[in-house]
DNA sequence: CTATATTTGTCTATATCTGACAAGTCATAA
DNA sequence: TTATGACTTGTCAGATATAGACAAATATAG
């Protein structure tokens, strides 16, 4: 499941129109149809937005959010699952310091 | 272990200087430094270059250089773990296809 | 002190993104 | 068919981010 589409999941189960999320979150239609797609991204302060319009929980969207940002920048290397590893001990390791 | 600091034990460990690896890299002194230090990002292609100038694996090199960037996107994300792990499903499955 | 290696700070050119706009498709209704 | 509303596509300008150069500062060694 990618970020675009459990948005528009979401917003069609809300019954709303591109045009009236779009206005919220001060963006055209076109650039939303775009996020929607997944041929732009969205911001994070536009994530936490759609989470409350849509009534939906923030943490699952910027899950879908991230993730899809950090597979943008994997999927092209033989490396990727091995940096991913990397990445989470990493994480740990700092998240024990200070 | 962080990629900069990678490259600068493998330098050390050839005594070779900043200067000679910059200029390889056709970057100058100060710009090396700043990879060295994290403070800059390599390219890829560079990364590909330092290997081959340090006699390193590339395989590795480029997981701490990929590894970091990743970092860099998550860290301050409280979904960062759950991230990291939707990528990695979102990996295999996708490496399934065609 | 002098010389060499490295680091710090700042500036610019370039590349990359965001969003707007115009025009297009598609579906449905009259 | 024509009209209308929802969405998509293509392109461009402005904003933002980034790589790298340069000058100057700070080690470190002799």
């Amino acid at each position: 499941m990618n970020f675009g589409e459990r948005i528009k999941e979401l917003r069609e189960s809300k019954e709303l129109l591109q045009r009236q999320l779009a206005a919220t979150l001060e963006i055209d239609t076109p650039m939303f149809s775009k996020i929607e797609r997944g041929e732009r991204r969205a911001k994070r302060e536009q994530v936490i937005l759609l989470a409350e319009l849509l009534q939906a929980d923030v943490q699952e969207l910027l899950t879908l959010w991230l993730a899809e940002q950090i597979y943008d920048l994997v999927k092209d290397e033989g490396v990727a699952s091995d940096a991913l590893h990397v990445t989470e001990e990493k994480l740990k390791y700092n998240q024990n310091k200070d």
